[in-house]
DNA sequence: ATGAAAGCGCTAACAC
DNA sequence: GTGTTAGCGCTTTCAT
């Protein structure tokens, strides 16, 4: 016959070691000095009964259940994932836990998945929104649960956040090429609109233009929905008209790493050699970076550190540490691979 | 001033809307018939106030909080990512969170999690251990929650589990290559200490060899810790140096794909062509696949399937539906690209 | 230093 | 069909 075994409780422990039920919990949570032949009769009564304090229960008196919440658009995409990673080790090593949803861009989702996460008594949100609306965010914000954005500018200064500076590092890009020695340098990306990270970083292409007085070239510029389908069909099948028209640059910068390899692989095959004839150069340092013949030259975004650092700072606010800065820019670097060289004389 | 806002709980929303407690509660819960009027008047009173019910003292009640845990190595990599996107989507659909703890391969830190998952009060358990060793499994699923295991093989039939038949699946691999017109097929993997996933690859290897009448020969395969620490440098490493020795199979199937994109970039950097001079095939259809050069022929594991249908398990546990199949077995499926052809003649 | 008891917000058994 | 109330397991105030 099977007994059904009930967890013990903190009143058996209570009864177990002889003391009363706020004794054990002053033990438990050393909020108060027990003697210490109480405090060794209330560990012994725990260690023999096993005893693991109900986190629902503690929960609904304090009010906290040491969770997090983190929003974000998908995790299958290796960006998220490796943001998350560095989420998770700092709040495991805080000792919270996570709690995720992805939305898939859906901003119906974000805001449901919001309250959902608010429902279960989070302490803090992490958000990475699909796009720039966020009313939501302002919502949460306002609330007493704190929140921090990840990776997207928003106006409201007020609203903590953390992310790189996409136009600078763009730029630095351009310049990188630049001082290669090209000066037809091209954009791959998808129309921008309602995302201002992207947006960001097409200006800064053009800042580099203009930085260094080089006119803005539609012919070596593209932009198009096509891309966004499916980044490396679409990549291809744009670059080969490009190139059927001869409307070639000498190197181009890319919104991501996806759309690079997608022109490398269109390039290679109508007989240009990368980076022998054309340049190619990336943006995020996605894994696949190094899998691509030759390996893409990018802009590498501190992706763990950037989800360390959310984790650290809305923690923080948890715990009702003082802020110093709640905008954090993190820096980037560009990683020198095979695909980019100086241009053919 | 401001005004601290406290949330309303159930017993406003009774006064407020001049009914009992209880009523309220059968109203959100559909849980007994209440008058129309009555239904009506607390309906009102609900989104007057803005009521959402609080989590915590329904799950404190009911003993369950609506969450499964997914306990997992590394959510940085690509393959549980993807996996665990199909496991989100089925518990979202189904109106359960997710709670996520990675574990590093870290035995101590499956255990601790399970602990703090269990503390959590979830209703069901999604795990993939780092190795084969399953004590803290057995001991979940004797406490009384549901848990089941993906893409490990177990002995103990009674615990649920989602995976491939990877022996089976590589067995298939070998016979694509062979039935290509191949008869020196080498295999490149890690060591195979505790991990029985990688060893019942390996067994699909050798009855692959067997099945055709071919020997074992040890010159083409590879098998070394150096890959766990590197797969890309390592492969690399190691083929340059099979590859000088001239020891070297028309063809290779490798544990994963990581494997075999390093030993492409080694045979393509000393001269040898892929697939002209020798076939590569790795395994579980990365997103890398497409990238490298040639893109890699590999064995499909259906990982999102992978995920829901395990998500979708847990779940009918945990609702105590009939489960017809405890230990599902999912297909594999062969994705030809361009590292494979007929060896030449 | 320790204990008794209130109460967090909810569900469900029971009485009407 | 509706209301009253005990109690889930804990923290915390207030006595002692």
């Amino acid at each position: 016959m099977k007994k059904s075994f009930k967890k013990p409780s903190i009143k058996d422990i209570a009864r177990e070691s002889g003391v009363a039920i706020s004794t054990v919990s002053h033990v438990i949570n050393r909020t108060k000095f027990v003697s210490e032949k109480n405090t060794k009769a209330v560990q012994k009564a725990i260690n023999k009964l096993g005893y693991r304090p109900n986190i629902l229960a503690r929960g609904l008196r304090t009010k906290s259940m040491r969770t997090i919440g983190v929003i974000l658009p998908d995790i299958s995409q290796p960006y998220f994932a490796q943001v998350l990673r560095g989420i998770e080790a700092v709040a495991r090593s805080r000792n919270y836990t996570l709690i995720l949803g992805c939305t898939f861009y859906d901003i119906y989702e974000e805001e449901r998945q919001m309250n959902t996460m608010i429902d279960q008594a989070i302490d803090g949100l992490l958000f990475f929104c699909g796009y720039d609306s966020y009313k939501h965010i302002k919502k949460a914000h306002k609330s007493n649960i704190p929140v921090v954005v990840l990776d997207r500018e928003l106006e409201d200064k007020e609203i903590p956040s953390v992310l790189i500076d996409n136009t600078l590092a763009m730029k630095k890009a351009f310049q990188y090429l630049y001082d290669l020695g090209h000066r037809k340098i091209g954009f791959i990306t998808f129309p921008f609109d309602n995302q201002t990270t992207i947006r960001r970083r097409y200006e800064g292409y053009c800042q580099g233009l203009k930085d260094n007085g080089l006119d803005y070239d539609p012919d070596i510029v593209v932009i198009d929905d096509l891309l966004r389908l499916d980044e490396l069909k679409g990549t291809y099948k744009l670059i080969k008209i490009k190139t059927e028209q001869k409307k070639i640059a000498t190197a181009y910068l890319n919104l991501a790493d996806f759309l690079a390899i997608g022109a490398m692989h269109a390039f290679k095959e109508v007989g240009y050699s990368v980076p022998g004839d054309v340049s190619l150069m990336g943006f995020n340092n996605e894994i696949i970076c190094e899998f691509s013949d030759p390996p893409l030259t990018t802009v590498k975004q501190p992706k763990k550190i950037m989800g360390a650092t959310a984790a650290d700072l809305i923690l923080d606010m948890v715990e009702g540490k003082k802020i110093e800065n709640k905008n954090i820019i993190l820096e980037t670097e560009i990683i020198v691979r095979g695909s980019t060289a100086s241009p053919k004389t």
